[in-house]
DNA sequence: CAGAAAATGATATATTATAACATTTCATCA
DNA sequence: TGATGAAATGTTATAATATATCATTTTCTG
C-alpha cells in the first residue's frame, strides 16, 4: 500500500517548503506575480493537508491583522487555481494545496471525513477509464472531478 | 456510440411518466411519503434534463401561486436525493433527476457546458477504478462523484 | 518620469443553505 | 372515533458562500 495521506509524524516544513518553491517556479515559468497577499494566501492553504474554506482563510488573515475583504481571499483563490496551484473540492466548498502543481491531471481528490485531509491521486486507470467512458457517449470533456469521500488509512485503523 | 443523452426530439413526457412510477414505487418499498410537496419538486426538476438550482425550484413553486419559503424546497431536496431519486451536481449546486434510482450505482455525471444537460453513467470500468485506486492507497471509500464537464454529442457537433 | 495594466481596497449585494420554533397533517391504536 | 405522537410543512431569522462595481494603489513598460 503506497501512502497517499502523509504520515502523522512526517515533517510539513518540508510539505511548505516544497510547494512554495514549486509556486515559486510555476508562476516564473507562466510569467504571473506570486505577490504577498497570493503568498501569505497560499502559505495559509499549506498549513494543512486540509481543505480550507475561503472564510477560514479570511479569518486567518484577520487574525494576522490585516484587513481583508472576502473579494481579496477569492481573487487570491482564483489566480491560484487558475495556475494549479490549489484545488477546488467542490464537494466541501473549500481549497487545498497541489503537490504536484507542474504534472498535467484531473482533479482526483480522495477526502478523509474523519480528519479532514484531501489527498491527490494521478491514476491513470481512473483518468482512462473516464476517457474511455466519455469517448463511448461522444462526450467531449473540459473538465473531471473525482471525490471519494471516506476514510484514509490512519483513521480507518486507529 | 450509445445515446446517454436523451436526443432533441424525444417524447420527454415518457420520461416524466417513467420517473414519477419509479419514484412511487421507490417509496413505496421505502415505506416513505411521497407527499404533494415532495411531488412538486420532483415533477419541476424532471421538467427537463438539466440541472437545476434551489431557488429555481422556489421561484417555479412561487410562479404556481404558492408561498413556499427555503426550507421547504430543500426538505423536499433532501428528502429525494437520500432516496436517491434526484442528485446534486457539486459543481453547479444543482439537482437533477436520477432515470435508474432502483439500481446501486456511484455518482457519475456527464455534465454538458452548452446546453446545460446532465446525464447519468453508470460505468462498471470507472467504479472498477475508482475502488482499484481506493484500495491501492488503503482507503475506504464512503462516497464517490465523478463530475465530467464538457459537451455532450448534440453541442460538440451544431 | 508618464501612462497603461495589473492588483488590491472598499462597499454593497447576490446566491446558497440551515437553525429554531410554530403549526398542520397523518398514521396508529385505545 | 377521537386522543396522541410522529412526520411534514410553515414561518422567521440568519449563516455561509460568492460576486459585481468602482476607487485606489502598485507595478510594468517605454
Ligand atoms: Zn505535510
Ligand atoms: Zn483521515
Ligand atoms: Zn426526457
Ligand atoms: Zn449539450
Amino acid at each position: 500500500m503506497s501512502d497517499l495521506f502523509p504520515q502523522k509524524g512526517h515533517d510539513h516544513d518540508r510539505c511548505v517548503h516544497s510547494a512554495l518553491a514549486q509556486a515559486e517556479k510555476v508562476c516564473d515559468v507562466e510569467n504571473a506575480r506570486f505577490t504577498d497577499m497570493r503568498r501569505k494566501v497560499f502559505t495559509l492553504i499549506w498549513q494543512s493537508h486540509k481543505a480550507v474554506t475561503a472564510y477560514e482563510l479570511l479569518d486567518a488573515l484577520t487574525a494576522d491583522g490585516l484587513r481583508v475583504q472576502p473579494p481579496t481571499v477569492y481573487r487570491a483563490l482564483e489566480f491560484l487555481t487558475e495556475l494549479g496551484l490549489v484545488h477546488r473540492v467542490e464537494s466541501l466548498n473549500a481549497y487545498f494545496g497541489c503537490d504536484r502543481p507542474d504534472c498535467e491531471h484531473l482533479g482526483q481528490y480522495f477526502i478523509c471525513t474523519d480528519c479532514g485531509r484531501v489527498a491527490e491521486a494521478v491514476n491513470e486507470d481512473m483518468s482512462n477509464a473516464v476517457r474511455k467512458a466519455a469517448r463511448s457517449v461522444g462526450f467531449t470533456i473540459q473538465a473531471t472531478t473525482v471525490e471519494i469521500k471516506g476514510l484514509c488509512h490512519d483513521c480507518a485503523t486507529h
